[in-house]
DNA sequence: CATTAAAGTTTACGGTGATAACATGATGAT
DNA sequence: ATCATCATGTTATCACCGTAAACTTTAATG
């Protein structure tokens, strides 16, 4: 590649007609807007406008804001799943299951917009090919998670309640603090993370 | 009243430049929409064209579409409450407690809508003047059922944290049915209703 | 009755998601 | 090298939304 002019490189061409990679960069834009609004609150000509795009540009690389949306939803299930095995490597099962479940709820904390848009929206997102997407990882991912400090004898039943349990239950705190109805106390979310073990 | 001309009193007049009580009616219609659509995914104009009446006569009676949506809240939460009073009519404590929790998961399922409205929305909607609001007896509602389980000479923060328990519990697993991401299954609800309990 | 204020109406504005028709320029065959 | 092609941009437009302003109708009051 050349070094142009000045020698200075900082790739400040005013505007090229095309931008190279739209399409990741709209979805970086995203992700970004996410961190500040709602994402029925986000809209898709903000997007195009902070990647300096026409708003029905954005609409050659994704069929409508649903599927843009979608594509977030699949980053954060990354995220999410990437948090949790941080949080548990090396871990016994017991520990492990207590700190996947903090993880999960720092990341719904730290996640306002992306979190809600995963976990929270009508499932007309989430349901669109939904198999081998990053978010089955992560509910398996728990799944394994309370599998193993269940007693090996336990029934598919009590495999199934104890999952159901853990996630309400995170799922449940994480809501509510999203949404202020609670207020957000790592003391209370240290006790809460305590009883699926406590229970199992 | 008058019985007019042909003894039919079915108040069909075509229609009258003040309705009379657009302020209830515009309520109803709110809650009848709830029913079907999401909070956002409804618009003021609908609710004013499913009453008969031109889109900006709503501001007459709210200053916004939040003001409206805070009324459907409150007419909820009153729901919410009596549902779990009903359900926890000349029970045990710790009978109350179980049937209470179902009655507020059921009153969710049946109540997509205004549910999500009540519970996860931002906050804007929520805090109001929400004190002397019906959304604080449900709370309160709430606590006093957990209280009543729990030893009498247990802390403060025990009371804190075992309520919230129960609370995380019933909104997270409603929450995770009415956005699919969890089918409905009543014997499911049942064994996750036992776990605080059993905890206690 | 005449006046006034409450409760409706029409009109209008800026923002949104989405479609259609047009413009540009990167790519590959000649 | 030149040129056609076509993916990737653009502008123009539509229907719908929340909301504000100005106007109209009707009920209520002195």
């Amino acid at each position: 590649m050349m070094i142009k002019g000045n020698g200075v490189n900082i790739e400040s061409e005013p505007r090229r007609y095309h931008h190279g990679d739209l399409r990741s960069a709209l979805v970086a834009a995203g992700l970004e807007l996410l961190a500040s609004r709602a994402a029925d609150e986000m809209s898709l000509r903000e997007v195009a406008r902070a990647v300096g795009v026409s708003a029905t540009a954005v609409y050659r690389h994704f069929p409508d804001k649903q599927a843009l949306l979608f594509e977030l939803c699949e980053h954060g299930a990354q995220q999410l799943c990437e948090s949790q095995r941080i949080a548990m490597a090396g871990k016994t099962p017991k520990t492990a299951l207590e700190a996947s479940g903090r993880a999960y709820i720092l990341f719904a904390l730290a996640n306002p917009g992306l979190y809600r848009l995963m976990m929270a929206t009508k499932p007309s997102i989430k349901y669109i090919d939904a198999h081998d997407s990053a978010m089955d990882n992560a509910m398996q991912l728990l799944k394994d998670c309370v599998a193993n400090v269940l007693p090996t004898n336990a029934t598919a039943m009590e495999h199934e309640v104890a999952a159901l349990h853990a996630w309400s239950l995170v799922h449940g705190i994480s809501m509510l603090m999203l949404d202020e109805l609670v207020a957000p106390d790592g003391k209370v979310i240290d006790a809460l993370l305590e009883i699926p073990l406590n229970f199992v």
